[in-house]
DNA sequence: GTTTACATGTAATCCGTTACATGATTGA
DNA sequence: TCAATCATGTAACGGATTACATGTAAAC
């Protein structure tokens, strides 16, 4: 079975459903009251994709009563839900998708507690990082060129980007060093610690 | 006539054609090789989505030799394409816009200078300053309530928000000063040219 | 003469948006 | 009983992705 790739928005309904089964309905409070509210919180974007995920065989519907018209259904990831969401939590940060701006890469981090040993979740951190000082060296290199042209508009567009990867950065280093520090849960391994 | 809402990348096509006409394949080239690169780049975005705006009377296309099976197309705006471009750019920013995270914000303002007055410029980034203010808050606010609850992952990944919008409330502080002081060819009352 | 860059296009498929529709439960 | 909140759904439409297809011009 060819496992056909997800949205973003796809991966977030795993990763939230995996941390705790949930309605439609919760996820849409999830989206439309908290920091999630990138993703869109309508009904119809949000149960389509349930039942497609449905129908995928990654989600699995518990009812709750049956005799209802529409009955409440609980969301819950199957085992291949579950493999589907670790497999994707497991591909490492890609230019392209920094680049495309989709949010996956912090998504993937957010939802990783469960499914990265401590150790790997640094690694994922490192070239997180490291992916992220690579456009940054292309962004550089490019407002050099533009810096003389005099075009303030553009040049100041530019520095908005190379601003906001710039933080990107900062940011990696600093949640790896709050990891390194924190004695906390993780996936456990063969060897933890 | 019926102004039906375009896409964040039909607005940057309109955008890029609007600083000097362009072909598909200059499109192209733009998407695939510059800080655009947020932008698909890819055939099958670009070319029906040029053939869209002008079906509907926004773009031009000059084509190069009318004899060939298919002819260079060179875009340029129509008024009717200037007045929608324009519309756009004098949308201040708005709350929505910037936590779906389109790049709308930035790309307006990238455009801005041929369509706004530096008063008006300076105004649309007192806007935006407020609203990634306001922002900010709501953020903030919510990271104290999960700041207590001990969950590392997600106290990290609002950390990655609230430090990237922190860094584009900066940006438009840096950039309102650089504007004030630059002496820069901006939007005339009568039209030039 | 063959590759590389230039240059434009189509078709299938699927996802997301918008708007509309429906029903259950709770509290004023 | 009326409103608000909880809760799920459908249909139309259009835009984006992917893959495929084609043709020209220049350079090596």
């Amino acid at each position: 079975m060819t496992q056909q790739r997800l949205t973003t928005f796809e991966y977030a309904l795993l990763g939230l459903i995996g941390m705790s089964p949930m309605t439609g309905y919760d996820v849409h409070k999830v989206f439309a009251t908290t920091p999630f509210a990138h993703f869109s919180s309508s009904p119809g974007s949000i149960y389509p994709a349930l039942h497609r995920l449905a129908r995928r065989g990654l989600l699995e519907a518990i009812l709750d009563k049956k005799k209802e018209a529409r009955p409440r259904r609980v969301y819950k990831l199957t085992s291949r839900g579950e493999e589907a969401l670790k497999t994707w939590i497991h591909q490492p940060v890609t230019r392209e998708e920094l680049i495309r701006g989709s949010g996956a890469p912090i998504l993937r981090f957010a939802f990783a507690k469960d499914h990265l040993s401590k150790e790997q979740i640094l690694a994922y951190l490192e070239t997180y990082q490291k992916v992220v000082a690579a456009y940054l060296c292309e962004l550089s290199s490019y407002a050099d060129q533009v810096a003389t042209a005099g075009m303030l508009h553009y040049r100041l567009a530019l520095d908005h980007g190379i601003r906001s990867f710039q933080s990107e950065l900062e940011w990696c280093v600093s949640a790896a060093t709050e990891i390194k520090k924190a004695r906390h849960s993780y996936r456990k391994r063969r060897k933890p610690r």
